[in-house]
DNA sequence: TATTATTGTTACAAAATGAGACAATAATGA
DNA sequence: TCATTATTGTCTCATTTTGTAACAATAATA
């Protein structure tokens, strides 16, 4: 990864999301030796699209292509420039900056996006610095650098906005799955029990479902239907 | 404006939005001698958090601070990078590249803002490469260069979202004004008109509005009453 | 003093939502 | 085989919100 092939100054930051045992999961990386967590980022080449590099960096780190992707803020402020962070992680590397330079100590400025990913596709794979790249739940995270606690809550508040429209195109759910799955998805992003009959009536009116055969899990109870997004 | 004291690839444009005859308008700015009309824009001072370069940036422009701000989108398309516009915009005032490099020539990423400001308030005052900063009406709006005419409807489209909370916090009105003329705010935003009764009720029931003394326009008709947002 | 335009409020209908009831199952086990 | 249990799909009724229209209350004017 040489200085001249990326913009400096620029990086980008995912909230990778996936949804499994009930529980909204998100991909978080760990660097060498040091014990500190961070979102999976990276950096724009000078001849890629911004949007580009981010699923670039995505497929690297999942092994998932066309994947529903949207960018929710820019995170521009001074306080997030602490190159000891960075000088401590390449370092940890063996990347012992020559002098004093060395262009990820500069000051950057980070375009995030968050995913909505099938937890059950994806092979978690770290990149040169990092050990690990693994999932946590939403609410045991780990501490992680800079202001990336701040970028994951903002990737939530925004993704609760048109919810229906989101997951409907992305892919926290099988292709598959039934409306007891579907609530509990909404339940663990939303952050609120719903109302079963309510949720039932309000999804099957918005035409987005289809409705196939029912699935017979070997419960004692009545079987539920399956379902789909409908054009998807 | 040196190199050295800016970020590099860095930008930010920003979409100033006003309200007055009852239309929405937005503060374009025309380069000197190129008839090239563009969004108010900017660049990042090394030292200093990316919104308040910013903030420094509509302060310059209108004369105003303390501003309702709210970043939308950040534009890193290579289709963006023309630098022979930026080009011709800097010989057009006389400042001549030396050779064939210039900072400004670079590729930038701009971070997008929109800024609701009380247009009453603002003495429209153009920057170092402008012969004009001025106002135009929403759907009248000159060709403007690289991807600013996309820059301008993402705003408008996000602004259209939890446009309560928005009108309120931000100054398009004045600090008192009839229910009408609130009406006529939100049907020129959302491009739609809205039936009288239910728009009012509506308004009252949020519990933003203070209710004022009547204002008498010396028209032949029941006066309206004033009103003003709360806590603001 | 009647006329005109616009306003604030009310009234009623229609639609959406909240909250619960209930019958219809799949498996289990007496 | 048949009652039991857990869960599902649907229906009902009350409540809330919204659409639509009506109407009385003005300010100014002629």
């Amino acid at each position: 990864m040489k200085a001249a092939d990326y913009l400096p100054h620029i990086a980008y930051d995912s909230v990778i999301l996936g949804y499994s045992d009930g529980e909204l999961k998100i991909l978080i990386m760990e660097y060498h030796n040091t014990g500190m967590f961070a979102l999976p980022g990276g950096f724009v080449k000078i001849q890629e699209d911004l949007e580009d590099a981010v699923r670039r960096g995505l497929k690297e780190r999942t092994g998932l292509d066309h994947i529903f992707l949207e960018q929710f803020h820019t995170f521009g402020s001074r306080a997030r420039y602490q190159p000891e962070i960075m000088r401590t992680i390449l370092i940890a590397n063996g990347h012992e900056p020559d002098g004093d330079y060395h262009w990820l100590l500069d000051r950057f400025i980070s375009v995030a996006y968050y995913a909505l990913i099938n937890y059950t596709e994806v092979v978690p794979t770290p990149d040169a610095l990092s050990d690990s790249c693994r999932w946590y739940a939403i609410d045991k995270l780990p501490a992680l650098i800079l202001d990336h606690q701040e970028i994951v809550k903002k990737a939530l508040q925004t993704l609760r906005d048109n919810l229906d429209r989101k997951l409907m195109s992305g892919n926290l759910l099988p292709p598959r799955f039934t409306m007891n799955e579907l609530q509990r998805v909404y339940e663990s992003i939303l952050g609120a029990p719903l109302r079963r009959t309510s949720f039932q009536r309000r999804m099957l009116s918005l035409e987005l479902l289809e409705r196939h055969e029912k699935h017979y899990s070997g419960k004692a109870h009545k079987a539920p239907y399956l379902y789909s997004f409908k054009n998807s």
